[in-house]
This record gives structure tokens, C-alpha cells and sequence, in this order.
DNA sequence: GGTATATATAGACGGCCATCTATGTAATAA
DNA sequence: TTATTACATAGATGGCCGTCTATATATACC
């Protein structure tokens, strides 16, 4: 599975609202279902379906389904990666610029 | 002079704006002038101020004022701390994160 | 002083989007 | 099969924001 990146500016728009970022949080570094997050939460539970669908089409959180349950988890690697665009974009003069060179942008 | 980081929010909001980013990138690495930076998108010079106003207040650019002349440049450190970051939040367990443990976010 | 150039500000307008309620759909349980 | 739980979808609404035109402000030049 290639983790590829995507249009800085549709990465930029996806991160550009609290309730998003804080699924994203909410779901990091574990698999949770959508209840779940809704907990993490202080919105409708039909409003964390609709920001899950927008993270699911940028492809920022894998998705498991399992009987009743879909279950996310962020995908860290793609986030690694758009925020590595930025940086060589943005900032490529910058030490962060140089410290990621070692790692070839595939 | 310190490079603080920001909200991630509000950094991210600043990058979602397709007029942003072409402004960013010009200036990203040479100071240049309002009307020079005007020439290089396709919105009017209003418009370009009011949006290097928005990078101004974010600190994502730095300011001199020269006669009749106003120049921006990007602050590329700025960016580097805001993505940094980002990877540290929403991809901790990323090569990049471990790329980047080597500088400190102060 | 008067004019031209450079940039910022004010106000208006239109579109996008985050949220909600209501409802659909699918899977499990009783 | 009926009910319940889990999630998604549809449609409506309100607010934010990117853009524009018009105008203000400030500097330089004649």
C-alpha cells in the first residue's frame, strides 16, 4: 500500500476546523468506532459521520468495518507526508527542511 | 527573535485558501513588494492585501517597510514549527516524527 | 501645492461549509 | 419478525470568508 500525498491546499482544508482535528486526535493512534469518537466529542453524531467521510475521501483514516461497527484510525503516514510537502514547499531553506531530506519523498 | 509555534487550527486555516498558498510561495524565498506579489496571482490588489493582512497577523510572513514600497517574505521558520508541529500531533509514530526529534520544539 | 504611485481599509455580496433534525439502512438480538 | 443498535444520508439553515469596487492614506516627484 503506496501512501501518496495530495494538494496542499485540500490537505490545508481538511485540517482547517477544531471538530475535525480532534477526531483526528481522538482516533491517532487507535482503532475506534464511530461512537467512540462521538464521545471524544461535543457534536451530533451525524456531524462526526459527515467529517469521517471527508477525512475518508482525503484519505486521512483507514477504515475497518465489523458487523454493526466501522472502525477508523488516522492514517499517520499520509499526514507525515502532505506536512513533508509543505515543509518543502514552504520552508525549504528551514532545518526541519534539511532533517527530512534524508528520507526520500516517494 | 523567538520562532513560536500556533494553534494548529488557525495555522491550517491560514494554508486552506488556494490565493493564499500561490502567495505564500511567491515570496517565499525573496522579499518582494505588494505589486510585485499582485503580478504573480489573478486576484485584484485588495484582495492580495487583505490576505498578506491574514499572514501578517499569523506571523507566517515578516514586514519592511521601505518608502512607498511595502515587502513580505515568507517566514519559513514559522511554517517549519507549525508542520512540525502537526507531525508531532497527528503522526507521532511516523519516520518523520522520528526525523524530527532531533530538534527541539521550544 | 498638485499629481502619480503604492498600499491599506471599508463595505457589500455570494458561495461554501459546519451543524442540526429527520430519516434511511443494515446488522444483531429477543 | 419486531425491536434495537450503529452508522450514513438528505435537506435546511446560519455564519464565515474570499472577492470585488470605492475610497482613504501616505510617500515621492514635478
Amino acid at each position: 500500500m503506496k501512501t501518496k500525498s495530495m494538494d496542499p491546499v485540500a490537505f490545508a482544508k481538511v485540517l482547517a476546523d477544531p471538530t475535525r482535528q480532534q477526531i483526528m486526535q481522538s482516533c491517532c493512534c487507535e482503532w475506534k468506532n464511530v461512537n467512540e469518537i462521538v464521545k471524544t466529542v461535543k457534536v451530533s453524531q451525524p456531524t462526526v459521520s459527515h467529517h469521517l467521510a471527508l477525512l475518508r475521501e482525503a484519505e486521512l483514516v483507514q477504515v475497518r468495518e465489523e458487523g454493526k461497527n466501522t472502525f477508523y484510525t488516522l492514517n499517520q503516514e499520509k499526514v507525515a507526508m502532505c506536512c513533508g510537502q509543505l515543509i518543502s514547499t514552504f520552508a525549504p531553506e528551514s532545518k526541519a527542511a534539511e532533517q527530512l531530506q534524508a528520507a526520500p519523498t516517494k
